[in-house]
DNA sequence: AACTATTTATAAGA
DNA sequence: TTCTTATAAATAGTT
C-alpha cells in the first residue's frame, strides 16, 4: 500500500511474505481491536499462519466464551462434534454467569473510565495518579478519626469513585 | 482517520456509531481477506454488533472447521506444564464465576451504598500499605514496558493477588 | 450513498 | 530487526 501497489496474490518471496505477514497481521488485531472499542462489537479473530502458528484476538471475554457464542448463534440442524464434553445445560449456565460477570465488570468500568486490554504508559500513569489520590485520601480520614474509628464514604480523587471493589475481605490478609 | 482524529473509545451517538460500525466492519473484512490471500493464512473473523447480529468471515473452508483447528491447536497448549491446570469441571467453573460475581457486587456495593462498613484505623492502614503495593507494581509494570504497552496480569503484592477487582478487563471499554 | 480532507497503514529502502 | 519515508488505503465528517 506504499510506495507501490501491491498486487493481490500470493507473496512468493517468503522474506517479503513473513514481513507483509508480521505487518498487516498487527494491523489487523488492531483494526479489529478498534471497531470493538468504538463500536461496543464482540469480536473474535484467529489467524493461522502458513506454518500454522495462531495468532489470536478475542475483544471480551475469551475465545472459547466467544466460540461458543458463535456456535449458539449459528445453532441449526447440525450438531457440533465438538463442544460436546459436557452438557449443553451447564454450558448455558456457565455462559449467563460470564454474561452476569460482563456487566458488572462494566459498571466498574464505567467508574473507572478508558483503556484497553493492554495498558499504555499514559493509562498506568493514570492508576497510578488514581492510587496515590486515594492513598492521600485514607490519609486525611486517618487524621480525622475518632477514638479508633474512622466512617467514610466510598473514597473518591476528584469525584471519581474508586472502582476497585474493597470487600471487607480484605483486611484479612 | 479523516477529517479529525478520532478518539478510541466507544462512540455515544446511535447514528455515528452504525455508521461507523458498517465502514469498519468492511475495512475489517477486507484486510483480513487480504492477509490470507497475501500470506497464505488462514483466518476467521466473527464479529457480534452490539445488538448481537453476527457477521463473519472464513477466509479457508467453513467457520466451523476453523474453529475446529483453532480449538485443537489451543488443547495442545493447555496440556503445557503452566501449573496445576486441570481442565475445570464445569460445576467447579460455575462456582468459580458465581464467588467472582459475589465479589464484583460486593465492589459495587460498596461503591454505590456509600460503604456501609466503618473502618476502624488499623483497617485503614491495612489498606494504605495495599494501595502503596500496588502502586509500586505499577512503577514496576512501567519500568518493563514495551512499546508504549504495558500487558500483566493480576496484579500482586507479595504475590496476593489484589483482592480489589481489577480485572484485565477493567480497562477494555 | 458519494465525496474529500486527513489520518492511518504499510511497502520499500536504509 | 527496527526505523524511516513515500505512497496507498481507510475513513470521519459532510453533503
Amino acid at each position: 500500500m506504499a510506495r507501490g501497489k501491491v498486487q493481490m496474490k500470493r507473496i512468493e518471496n517468503p522474506v517479503h511474505r513473513q514481513v507483509t505477514f508480521c505487518k498487516r497481521r498487527a494491523g489487523l488485531l488492531k483494526k479489529a481491536k478498534e471497531l470493538s472499542i468504538l463500536c461496543d462489537a464482540d469480536i473474535g479473530v484467529f489467524i493461522f499462519s502458513n506454518h500454522g502458528k495462531l495468532y489470536e484476538l478475542a475483544t471480551n471475554g475469551t475465545m472459547q466464551g466467544l466460540i461458543e457464542k458463535y456456535l449458539k448463534s449459528t445453532r441449526g440442524a447440525q450438531a457440533e462434534p465438538v463442544m460436546q464434553t459436557q452438557p449443553l445445560d451447564a454450558k448455558d449456565e456457565i455462559n449467563m454467569l460470564k454474561q452476569e460477570i460482563e456487566i458488572l465488570q462494566k459498571g466498574l468500568r464505567y467508574m473507572f473510565g478508558g483503556g484497553t486490554g493492554t495498558m499504555t504508559l499514559d493509562e498506568l500513569l493514570v492508576l497510578e495518579k488514581h492510587l496515590e489520590l486515594w492513598i492521600y485520601n485514607i490519609r486525611s480520614t486517618k487524621m480525622e478519626e475518632n477514638n479508633g474509628i474512622a466512617n467514610f464514604g466510598p473514597i473518591t480523587t476528584n469525584n471519581i469513585e474508586c472502582p476497585f471493589a474493597i470487600p471487607n475481605e480484605i483486611f484479612q490478609f
